[in-house]
DNA sequence: TTATAAACGAGACGGTACGTCCAGTCTTAAC
DNA sequence: GTTAAGACTGGACGTACCGTCTCGTTTATAA
């Protein structure tokens, strides 16, 4: 072995990931991890969120409970970090770039093209379970709701706040408007439609909201 | 028992009130339907929607749990009547007319009014817990979604819808507009916020909405 | 129906049978209580006591494992109960009176007898397991093993001390004897072997257990 | 790797100490070993045999399960080194000769000498624990039992037979008794005592059955 | 005097069973 | 015929250990 005259006594760890006391995360299994997130995902989809259980992921998984336990806190939070891990790598696999807001210069065309595709995303029964399982968790339990604000739904929402800005930047919106509520004139009554069922969801609707949310409906 | 000849062994039920097979709603007990709306809202407010279970609310209420499977199909069931049943008494103690969208004739104010007061009331703890709690329960479960959208939502909106078609006629708002889309200009980034805990609520916050709804956020 | 005017609001319960809090034995399912002594009598004799659990009781007697719970404390009190119900089920089967110890007159030969027919019963396959869980639990848990010791052990002991007075009153045994402490002379070494297994079981071991007891092992 | 090429595939063993598989016992841990004994005594004193866990036992060792899975095969075995262990000790701290049966020419006097001793020994609150978990598990194991029976038992009973056949030469007992059935008459009664508690041990008791036992209980 | 292979402490893993809680059904007695 | 009460079957919960299986790290021969 090629000594290493530093540290000779220094336990194998990396430096700065001292450990307190919870499980030694290096010698976690990452076969049982996937293994865990696809189960869980297959779960939602197939019985729903009421009716998935941590016993029957487990089951599923091929995968003692215990393992469960060990690295999550509850059903949600397995489920949270499957669809993040979901996400990853649906991006990887879309080829590097995670994904960017399209700028042709014509922001109401932009925002119309973004509008439908998340409609069309909605829809799609692949992930309208989870979805929706996660988005109901979250509406109840606040520790939950913020991981999913953050992790996944801000940063949706900072793509529209940059493309707002460059519509600022080239005088097409107000310079005195905040992108980050404008943004919410054109999502959040998507959202509320799907999280609500509150009315249909369609191109037509996307593109009404965009040409309201950008003219405005008073009279002029 | 007065014997009646003809109908020996007909159910007691007055006529026109014939039902197939289910409970006699005639000899309910009204005693213990209120028992239970207290018991599964107090429930609800105490320790949750998920720890709320049906032995709970039947011991709470002094009630046999057959008593509340009798009449309600499940625990988002007798919690959507109790809510009901709130508001209803809520707006029958604020006497007799229900609730009215002020008119003062100007359109920014009367809404600003009462999205501020849309504010304070999701602010209420009081209605806090079990609003959410439904909320929750309609985005995973449709049955139950559509019952809080058409009984609790709907009407609520039909509100906007009125006061807006009231500023068309004015001439405050342009002709060409849905009034049930574009109430969600305001409405649901409101919503979105409260559910999701994307961002903070305040006054100033929905009256930047309403400004931003009412005259577009492009450069005119 | 008969009315009783003494007491019309009394609850339906025979008096003396007051009830603290535990479960309502009057309501107690017999069917079950039975497919649970069997389920627990077969699982000890097929695969063991330690292999034997609550939850493969109550599957196999088509129970849910409340029910067990809920009327015994453990997997010994289900053990015991189920044995105590199988001896008084085979003596009622054996037609009335329980058991009488031989009483020829001639004390030699009846205890003889009587060793006999107890070595052929302890090696009897079917009861082997369950006792031998009994008696191994009740050495480790006091409070089982007084129970074992006072329904099971001592009422068979007692047996042994009437005839062995009965020898008294005929002079066949000294008077100055203590029939409690003589009776284990020849119990207990039999008892000792089988348990512990120190040694073999047959019917000249216990014929030379009465001998030696009897007149002694001291040159005369 | 430095080859070695006499014998490149050979495990490194000096020649007939080969052994098939199992682990190379000249490399033990000592100090493992005796860790291990302390903390299954230790353990099964505080909490008994049942809440006992190798688990347990190898964390208050601080050694690992697998040594403990390395050299014995159950619970119970361990517990039975280690308490064979402990009366080496024991013995060997009482000074070379292992112990030995008094012999002064009296055989009433030595029986209920050792008696009496043997007595104080099972009421002695430290061997208590430990000896009852080894004796029931041998009730209901059969190899356990057996090496109970083979290592601690009969070692003891045969001081006894020695004592007897002595007895024996010097024309106090008959000579046609088998020695090892005799001391079964006083050493069970008081073994069944002590395992199933059917009756209390006292001083008085033994020295009952040894007169019982030398001299019989018929009349003469 | 290394070097190397086994034993070692540690603990993650797939499992089984625990004892508890609650769902939803069923039975009983009171009214 | 509804009600309060609660026993019933069933099933998931979260925990505790089982016995197996890697991980690096001692440690004790044997080269």
């Amino acid at each position: 072995m090629s000594s290493d005259s530093s540290t000779p006594t220094a336990p194998t760890r990396p430096p700065g990931t001292a450990r307190k006391d919870g499980p030694d995360s290096s010698r976690r299994s990452e076969r049982s991890r996937h293994a865990i997130y696809d189960a869980a995902l297959a779960s939602v989809a197939e019985v729903g969120y009421q009716r998935t259980t941590i016993e029957g992921i487990a089951s599923r998984a091929g995968v003692g409970k215990q393992t469960i336990y060990r690295w999550w806190s509850s059903k949600a939070d397995v489920l949270l970090e499957a669809f993040l891990d979901l996400s990853e790598q649906a991006s990887e696999a879309a080829g590097g770039t995670p994904w960017e807001f399209p700028d042709t210069g014509d922001l109401a065309a932009d925002l119309k093209f973004v509008l439908r595709a998340t409609v069309d995303e909605l829809l799609d029964p692949k992930f309208e379970a989870p979805s929706r399982a996660l988005a109901a968790e979250g509406v109840v339990n606040a520790r939950l709701g913020e991981q999913f604000v953050t992790k996944l739904l801000e940063p949706q929402l900072q793509l529209y706040v940059g493309r707002l800005r460059s519509a600022q930047d080239s005088g097409q919106v107000r310079a005195d408007i905040d992108p980050r509520i404008a943004l919410e004139l054109f999502v959040a009554p998507l959202a509320q439609r799907w999280l609500q069922r509150s009315g249909p969801l369609s191109h037509g609707y996307t593109d009404t909201l965009v040409d309201y949310a950008l003219h405005g409906i008073a009279a002029r």
